[in-house]
DNA sequence: TGGCTGCATTTTGGATACAAATGACTGTAT
DNA sequence: ATACAGTCATTTGTATCCAAAATGCAGCCA
């Protein structure tokens, strides 16, 4: 009788507020060091300073935001060598991850995959770089899902929203949004052929390789405001 | 004219109830499940309900305890196999860390794990386990402190505060906190000698045998309910 | 006995108002 | 220019109130 069991989450504001802040953090809608007001956002939001606090919180604990004392909520700034370190975590337990997970990929979980590729597909053509780091983020944990190791994903989803606004920024900055593409057609298409070990050889590259794209953009530019 | 620097650090009360919830719950004062009321806590500290709730969403997204709505915080229990996986995550990033610290390290370093590994001894003497997790990861982490590597040390520390009930309980109950003690002088012994790949792989095997050693107590108990 | 309904209690979620502490800024006096 | 005092905005914390949800229990019915 009953449709198949659609629990309507009744949601608290103070995780409503805290998804919508990691959200905006993550498109790039607050910008690195910007200040959150707790006033401002209650009342845009409309609610008290209450759930905003909470929120406030939890995004710290995340490393999303840095809260100090008495002076308030700074979105985090990562300097280069933090990005660098993040995504060598990224890589060890990433690789470690789909390792585990493609000898138990079915045709579904590579499907699902295919399927957030091909939003990328539309994405890229509409240039649209904002949602680039959700369907980054998203294609890369479809992969990993059939390793069966929820732990894991969710410390992995936790470092991609912690550098995804800096891949993301280099990118947009070195116009590779096209390689990337390339990339992840070319992992779904290893993992498809169960070729475990390159597939993992070329994770471990896909992610390092952003990093170093990232430092030598930063480089370069350096070198030139220093001319 | 002033001592040599003693910045007086101020806390807020929001980080003061946090760090002190967060040593209860790693020292076992609370329980697998149990509850933690915040009209409770608020009372005990001294305090009103809005510190405490704050800092039960940071403990929430540290994962130590779980908060459900409407229903309360719960201090998180996780299954074999979540101990399981994490330890296997520790062992990847911890290894990966060890093998960059050991050529950075001084003997300053050194020193300063042997001295928190004498403290390990006083304890085992007083067979105090209750302070064994806090010395675990302050040796674990004096070994990789010289890595430089902020970002993964921290991440470190948080899957040592989800993991330390769990290992403790198998010392405890399997009184192997003789051996760990005589792995960990090995392991710095390992470390003294520059001797990397040895060391490394040996601290990959100190951390997956606790779950192990865990695994087959658990069996072992389980059989014997069972008869 | 077993299960259900409805009600009262408890606890959490949230709003509001207010007080205190801190940091930033500004103007002034030396 | 520098040091200092005062002002002001913002965060931090308290107290009080109410709403919403979960829990527990008594009583009822089959």
């Amino acid at each position: 009788m009953s449709p198949p069991l659609q629990p309507i989450k009744r949601q608290t504001l103070t995780s409503a507020v805290t998804e919508s802040l990691r959200q905006r953090i993550l498109s790039g809608e607050f910008q690195d060091g910007q200040q959150l007001r707790q006033e401002a956002l209650s009342n845009e939001y409309g609610v008290s300073r209450v759930p905003v606090r909470e929120a406030l919180r939890q995004l710290e604990a995340e490393g999303l935001i840095q809260i100090i004392d008495h002076k308030g909520a700074l979105v985090s700034t990562l300097s280069l060598d933090d990005v660098l370190e993040l995504l060598d975590i990224r890589a060890l337990l990433e690789s470690e991850l789909l390792r585990a997970a493609i000898p138990r990929q079915t045709s579904a979980d590579l499907d699902a995959a295919a399927a957030t590729l091909k939003e990328f597909g539309v994405a890229l053509e509409k240039h649209d770089v904002r949602h680039w780091g959700e369907l980054n983020s998203r294609f890369h944990l479809a992969l990993y899902r059939a390793a069966q190791r929820p732990n894991t994903l969710a410390l992995i989803e936790q470092l991609h929203n912690k550098t995804d606004r800096y891949t993301r920024m280099q990118i947009l900055f070195t116009h590779t949004m096209e390689r990337a593409h390339e990339e992840h057609n070319k992992l779904l298409a290893l993992c498809r052929a169960k070729a475990t070990d390159e597939a993992v050889d070329f994770i471990r590259y896909h992610i390092l390789s952003a990093g170093h794209a990232l430092e030598s953009y930063l480089n370069e530019q350096q070198a030139r405001d220093g001319a």
